[in-house]
DNA sequence: CATAGATATACGCTGTAGCGTATATTACGC
DNA sequence: GCGTAATATACGCTACAGCGTATATCTATG
């Protein structure tokens, strides 16, 4: 259960709020690591779609965690206007 | 050599690029089916840490490709400030 | 319940992404 | 080399992320 597919920013922020949980870390806490602020954390979080690959890297690399990059897997209904 | 570790916005949009290649496609077709100027995706390929999640999956979702999220795998001497 | 800790939300501000449009630069086939 | 496709860069514009600061709302746990 520690890998999780993302297709969606909800669901990388959704990944990394179970991290940052596991770690006994809070939003407070990893915001000071990263020099973000505890809102824009709960944002990344609740996964608006308007945060930038910035505030992304910084806390995953925070929360010592890396992305893997590869086509997709299963068959996907997926289109590029439902995302949001 | 399908799947790429990402642990900066230069690497994701590395693969990205290889990605869009592979697939015989160049960043205007690519802006056409995503919405996105192909100024933009030229952004992103380069790795400008500025992007935005939205246009990271809109262009991810094009590609017919996911992201994994998970602990890092090795050790690594990453900071967060010299990501940027 | 009370209340402390955690998370979400608000306000005004500054910086910048992405936009349309256009052009400069690079890479490639002939 | 030359021309053309592909990619990078520029300009002015609007929208909004992230900032500091503050407060409101949730959530434990006694």
């Amino acid at each position: 259960m520690n890998e999780q597919i993302a297709r969606t920013p909800k669901q990388i922020g959704a990944a990394m709020r179970r991290r940052r949980r596991a770690l006994g870390l809070n939003q407070k806490n990893l915001g000071e690591k990263t020099h973000l602020r505890q809102a824009t954390i709960s944002g990344l979080e609740a996964g608006e779609a308007g945060t930038q690959l910035s505030t992304l890297f910084g806390v995953l690399t925070a929360l010592h965690m890396e992305l893997v990059v590869r086509p997709r897997t299963k068959a996907s209904t997926d289109t590029i206007e439902e995302l949001f």
